[in-house]
DNA sequence: CGACTATTTGACGCCAGTCAACACCGGTGG
DNA sequence: CCACCGGTGTTGACTGGCGTCAAATAGTCG
C-alpha cells in the first residue's frame, strides 16, 4: 500500500464488520487505488452530471451527497465518514444525479472504473462486497426518508447523531461517548430538512434534557439510552452482522 | 419462459432502456425465476428482518417499501411499478430493514438468491445490470429525500406523479397523458410525508390549477410542462440513457 | 339497503419557518 | 494592541404551512 493510502484500512474494516475479506481481496482492493488527493473543506468533490472515470473512497474527514433546489435550499442526502466508498454508485450510473462535497478537509482515494470492472469480472465475492457497500448507502438513505418524512425535528437530529456515532465506531473514530464532527449547525439543518435556527433550538433542548452536547465540532453523548429512545433509533438498518454475502 | 412469468419482459425492458441486454443474458435471467405468485392488495410481501432466500420481481401491479414508527406513522420509501426488482437489495443484505407491501393486487416472480449468486460468478455483465437496478432504487430514494426534506407539499405530490408517469412509460404502462395508479390518498400521504387531509387539499389545488386530476385510481395529466415546473422535476436521476455498464 | 372505506371540506392549533438583533470567535491588517 | 470583519451560534417575536379534529358526502361491496 502506498503510505499515503492509509485510511483504506477503514474501508476494509467497514467491510470486515459485515463479512470475511480475504488477504487476497484486500490486496486487490488496495492495488486498485490509482491516486490519493486532498480537498479543502467546502469544495465540491464531484459535480452532478459530470462524466466519471473514477470512484472515490473517503480516507479522512467528512463529506456528503447533496442536491439543491432552484430557490437555494439544499438537502444533504447522506453524510459520509472515513472508510465510505462515496461514489461507487457512479461506477454503473456513469454520471451522478447529485453533488458530492467536502464538509471538512478530506483525503480521498481514487479507483478507476476500469479496475472496478476488472473486479466484477475476476473477483465475484469482492464485487458482491462492493455491491453490498452501495446497498448499505441505500439503506441509510431509506432511513433518512423516514426521518425527514415522519420524525419530529428533535428526533431527526437525535437520530442523525446516533447513526454517526455507530458508523464512526465501525471506522474506529469514536471512543465510548464522544466523537469529532466538524459540521456547522447549517450542515445539520441541510441534512435533516430543517432551518439552522430551528436546529439551534433543538440542540439547546438536547443539551437541557441532558441527552447530548454538540459544540465546537465535537459531540458528547450524555445518555445514549434516552437518546436512542428519543430518536427511535434501531441499528438494524446498518446491517452490522458478519455473514457470507 | 413459463407462461405465467409474462411481465418479466417489463423488467428486461427497464434494463434495455439503460444498456444492451443480450439474448443469452435475457435467457439466464428468465431461467432464474423459480416461481410466480399472486398477492392481494394490502398484504405484506416481505416483512422487515425476515431471513430471505429469494428476491422478487414485480410483474404486475403496485407495491412499496415502507417503515413504521411506534406511534403508527408510516413512511413509504419507494413505490414500485411492474418490472421493478423489488428486493434485490435482500440478496446481499440478507434481511431487509423495511417492509415490502402490495398497494394493489400484484403478481411477483421469485428468484432464489442461489441463482443470483450464480449470475455474479458466471455472468458479470448481467450482474452489473442487476447492481445497476439497485443503484437506480438508491437514486430514486435520494430524490425522495430531497422531496420530503425540502419541497412544498404541492411540489412533492406533483413530483411523485411526474416520476411515476415516466417510470410507467418505461414499463409500457402509460400512453401519453394518462396512467392507472390504484392508490388511495392515504398511500400518497404516506409516500410524501404528509397527512391524507392535506394531500386531499393539494390534489384539489392541482385540479383547480389544471395541472392534473387523480381520481378513481387514474391520473390524467393536463399540462405536463407546468406540472414539471411546479415539481422542479428533472428526470436525470432516472438515468434513462443506454450506455455500456 | 347497510356497513365500511375513501374523499371532501371547514375550523382551529401547533411545529417549524422567517425575520431580526446580538454575541462570539478567529483572522487580518492598520 | 485594537478595530474590523465574516462566519457561526443564540435568542425572541411573529407568521404560516401543514396537522388535527370533526362531520358530511360519495363510492363500494356484501
Amino acid at each position: 500500500m502506498a503510505p499515503e493510502a492509509q485510511g483504506l484500512d477503514r474501508a476494509i474494516a467497514k467491510l470486515r464488520a459485515r463479512d470475511i475479506v480475504s488477504e487476497e481481496e484486500e490486496k486487490v482492493f488496495v492495488a486498485s487505488v490509482s491516486d490519493v488527493v486532498e480537498i479543502a473543506a467546502g469544495r465540491t468533490i464531484v459535480r452532478a452530471g459530470a462524466s466519471l472515470t473514477h470512484s472515490t473512497v473517503l480516507l479522512d474527514g467528512f463529506a456528503c451527497r447533496y442536491k439543491d433546489l432552484a430557490d437555494g435550499q439544499r438537502q444533504i442526502q447522506e453524510i459520509h465518514v472515513a472508510g465510505d466508498c462515496m461514489d461507487l454508485h457512479g461506477f454503473l450510473l456513469k454520471s451522478l444525479d447529485h453533488h458530492v462535497g467536502a464538509l471538512s478537509g478530506v483525503r480521498i482515494a481514487l479507483i478507476p472504473h476500469e479496475a472496478l470492472r476488472e473486479i466484477t469480472e475476476n473477483h465475484p465475492h469482492l464485487a458482491r462486497l462492493l455491491w453490498f457497500a452501495t446497498l448499505l448507502d441505500a439503506s441509510i438513505q431509506r432511513e433518512h426518508v423516514l426521518s425527514v418524512g415522519r420524525r419530529s425535528a428533535l428526533a431527526r437530529i437525535a437520530h442523525l447523531f446516533c447513526e454517526l456515532h455507530l458508523r464512526l465506531q465501525v471506522a474506529g473514530e469514536s471512543n465510548g461517548t464522544t466523537y469529532r464532527l466538524p459540521l456547522t449547525q447549517t450542515d445539520i439543518a441541510d441534512a435533516s430538512g430543517l432551518t439552522a435556527v430551528h436546529v439551534n433550538r433543538m440542540l439547546k433542548k438536547l443539551r437541557d434534557d441532558d441527552l447530548l452536547t454538540f459544540r465546537g465540532g465535537e459531540v458528547v453523548i450524555h445518555d445514549r439510552d434516552r437518546l436512542e429512545r428519543a430518536a427511535e433509533f434501531d441499528p438494524a438498518y446498518l446491517h452490522l452482522e458478519r455473514r457470507p454475502r
